[in-house]
RNA sequence: GUGGCUGUAGCUCAACUGGCUAGAGCAUCCGGUUGUGGCCCGGAAGGUUGCGGGUUCAAGCCCCGUCAGCCACCCCA
């Protein structure tokens, strides 16, 4: 027998109804917010992903399912969905259509990290982009639609925001410049004695080294991202929106500016965010378009899945009716039935009209159905079908229209 | 990627220090007289103990490998 490959895995009911919802909400959100959505290949050339994601990133140097194909070009499967949503944005010269450019995407992505519980090697992602945008409100726009998302999903205190600014290029590089000559000074693991010359902030996050950094001054932000900083969060306080603001938070993508977020959810797991993202000024240009002050987030669905059944997701009510029969014989009346049921958007369904009687009553029972119609000789002969509710047992005859009418409009009384 | 734990029926677990045809609950299916589900009762089906090899008279249990899951780290969604 050939198993599943290691860390991807089977989405079954009713586990599959939680992603179709929390899909759903999202969509109904962007479509408030005005974002419209792209669909982008799931394969891109593995180049796109070193030149944006960066090629010191873990993703990119440990994480990337990395192929050739049969033309030896080398491919990968998509490990995020900015990468691609740029090159989409450029190489289609979507600038130059309308002047808003809000995105979301719904897809999956590919890490080959070693699974774990809520890690997987592929997992969806549900993200947006808002390119072209500088405004700080554009930022809070984005934090907010999230928030919104998730408060939809009833998933109110289980999770926390937490911000940061990266500075841009200009306070960055003079950052950098200071503390690289600090963290040289000090005893750091052989991780972070590699990233002081690739990635100096990253060391910062380092969880081992955590506590020789008491020293180190925060970045100092230049007068204009210090504004944009404050206005973000004035926006948010404005719109009580909570979160804390974590000088610590890094993240693991180069392209980041500005603003940085994550959402986590207050749980012991160490795969606690549920969604990430920031500001991304120069990446855009940098992928050779227009320059396109940009800010977007993605935010792991298994996860967001994960915390909906630890609060209890419950299951939509069942309207189910079932039709079952009394013998074989009345097998084609039923099946007539049930499709002027369904016809008339009524949901409905049956099992085998072979089985016996209470076989078949059992049946409707472990679908939870609300009612069943019971069809023998006497209701084929008369068309007055017995309709049962399961709730109580009680029942009585109707003629198929009446049921229907009755069902459709919510006056069926038994 | 590093270190560790685990793997017995669909699910949750049991089987003394290796010892008879590997058990139970739940779930499933059938039945409990004439056309009625849930509760209850009776019965049935379901396992090459993840897979492969080794040690032994004898392996679910010990050893090696492998696959998979989980935990911590790393990192992230």
């Amino acid at each position: 027998m050939i198993q599943r490959v290691r860390g991807f895995k089977d989405v079954l009911p009713p586990e599959s109804d939680i992603f179709y919802q929390i899909e759903k909400t999202a969509r109904e959100t962007f479509e408030t917010y005005n974002f419209k959505e792209i669909r982008l290949p799931t394969v891109e050339y593995f180049d796109l992903f070193v030149k944006s994601t960066g090629e010191e990133t873990d993703i990119v140097k440990k994480e990337m399912y990395k192929f050739e194909d049969n033309s030896k070009r080398v491919l990968a499967l998509r490990p995020e969905g900015t990468p691609g949503t740029v090159r989409a944005f450029i190489e289609n010269n979507l600038n130059l259509k309308g002047n808003s450019h809000k995105y979301f995407y719904i897809g999956n992505m590919f890490r080959a990290e070693r699974p774990q519980a809520q890690r997987y090697r592929e997992f969806e992602q549900i993200g947006v982009e808002y390119i072209g945008n500088p405004s700080p409100y554009a930022d809070a726009e984005i934090i907010i639609l999230l928030d919104s998302i998730l408060k939809k999903l009833n998933l109110n205190n289980l999770y926390r925001i937490e911000i940061n600014s990266l500075g841009c290029q200009a306070c960055r590089k003079k950052y950098k410049e200071l503390i690289v000559s600090e963290l040289k000074k000090l005893d750091l693991c052989q991780d972070c004695n590699q990233r002081i010359s690739k990635n100096p902030l990253r060391v910062l996050d380092c969880k081992i080294d955590q506590d020789k950094f008491k020293n180190i001054p925060p970045i100092e932000l230049c007068d204009e991202c210090l504004t944009h900083h404050n206005l973000l969060k004035e926006a948010l306080n404005a719109n009580n929106i909570t979160f804390i603001e974590n000088k610590l938070l890094v993240r693991g993508i180069d392209y980041y500016t500005k603003t940085v977020f994550e959402f986590k959810m207050s749980s012991q797991s160490s795969q606690d965010a549920i969604a990430g993202g920031g500001r991304y000024d120069n990446l855009v240009k940098l992928m050779g378009g227009v320059n396109s002050p940009s800010v977007g987030w993605a935010m792991g669905v298994e996860r967001v899945v994960s915390l909906m059944i630890s609060k209890g997701y419950k299951e939509n009510d069942n309207n189910l009716v079932f039709v079952v029969s009394l013998s074989s014989k009345q097998s084609k009346f039923c099946f007539k039935i049930i499709n002027l049921l369904r016809n008339a958007g009524i949901k409905t369904d049956f099992s085998n009209f072979e089985n016996s009687l209470k076989s078949q009553m059992r049946d409707a029972n472990s679908n939870s159905a609300r009612y069943a119609i019971i069809i023998g000789e006497d209701e084929e002969k008369t068309s007055k079908l017995t309709i049962k509710r399961l709730s109580d047992g009680k029942q009585q005859k109707m003629e198929i229209n009446e049921i229907i009418n009755k069902i459709k409009n919510g006056e069926l009384i038994l």
